[in-house]
DNA sequence: GTGTCAAGAACGAACATTCGTTTTACACTG
DNA sequence: CAGTGTAAAACGAATGTTCGTTCTTGACAC
């Protein structure tokens, strides 16, 4: 179909890349063929060979929706007026972190990307520059507990923020990897070590 | 060769574990070929798989031993006598994971263990057994931390105990993909919030 | 000799990607 | 509004490569 509208053009990328997320997801990237991606999306290679001129293309494509979409789910919690005590906050972020741990979640995909990012280059930059912001996210939060009282004046906001940021990858790992606990009854232990 | 020592067939395998591991950690479970695996060992490709029957064999051979690995820790860290504060505890097995965050650690191989695992329900079992033991240590260090008075008498020890293991793999996750802090800063951090 | 082990050539399947062809939506003409 | 040209879009068979694995062959200890 020649002389197609804008949004034709921008639906079909983005069919492509649902297909992608749904594939990748369930397989992983290698374990996902192209042909995989392409039966999923219901198109031809011809079609997906058109949007995206690689695998590797769609890879980092995907690996990046994932990460900008944390990114401002935790922007969010960060910015909320009044600022949130931290255990607060990281329930917040647990919440999020705990809807992408099923099947069709983003947290299968995040595992992906990390052990992905350990051999592209491209994407461990990328990677890291994500991560620095999850930690100022998460330091901002730090600040802010500890301009309410709610840690010592002398505490290391950056080093706390990294702490705190490292609680949500690791109650999802323990969700998807190892039968860990529920979300409340993992929110209520990191009171517990919080609220002391 | 025939008739060799069971020593010498010890060896020989041993000799393609190690090229393995020098090989997935560098590369990835995926983008490794057993003719790189072959290369590194110095072998042929008829003698490695006099050893190892697949690939996959292989593949599951290295992530049980490093699983295997970091369970011993693990186990020592939280028999230790006397009990260990909480803070103590988290601090040695961080001193753990620090040493396996290089180039030659065994922590970028349990980053493709868990992308591995989510795709093979057979390594998928193993690793949750594994991670169960691994939150049975921490919580036998949250029930001793608690007998001391260390955590209030209410506490739930097994989810304070799955708090304090994702700790762990954190610090690790942002040492190898994201610039995150030291571990003395990142230790330093974890006494701020357990300490107060 | 005989049994064991290693070597590496050979194999078939699966892979990502290319490219020549077909289809189709739209612009333009009258 | 009908007819036609055209270029974009989709198609899918074909390609060349790489992969994991098997098989045949030879070497050596006993």
């Amino acid at each position: 179909m020649p002389r197609v509208s804008d949004e034709h053009l921008a639906a079909r990328r983005q069919q492509i890349l649902d297909a992608a997320r749904v594939c990748f997801s369930r397989d992983g990237f290698h374990a996902t063929s192209m042909q995989d991606v392409i039966a999923e999306a219901g198109l031809s290679v011809g079609a997906v060979y058109r949007y995206f001129k690689s695998k590797q293309e769609l890879v980092t494509s995907i690996a990046e929706d994932v990460l900008e979409g944390a990114d401002a789910v935790l922007g969010e919690i960060a910015a909320h007026e009044p600022p949130l005590p931290l255990a607060d906050a990281v329930e917040r972020a647990l919440d999020f972190a705990d809807g992408q741990t099923g099947p069709d979640g983003l947290f299968r995909i995040a595992i992906q990307v990390w052990g992905e990012a350990l051999r592209d280059p491209e994407l461990a930059v990328f990677v890291k520059d994500r991560y620095s912001r999850f930690r100022q996210h998460y330091a901002t939060i730090a600040r802010r507990a500890q301009e309410a009282g709610d840690l010592p004046p002398d505490a290391d906001v950056e080093a706390v923020g990294a702490a705190l940021f490292g609680m949500v990858p690791a109650y999802a790992i323990q969700r998807v990897l190892a039968d860990g606990p529920d979300k409340k009854t993992y929110a209520a232990a990191v009171r517990t070590l919080l609220m002391r």
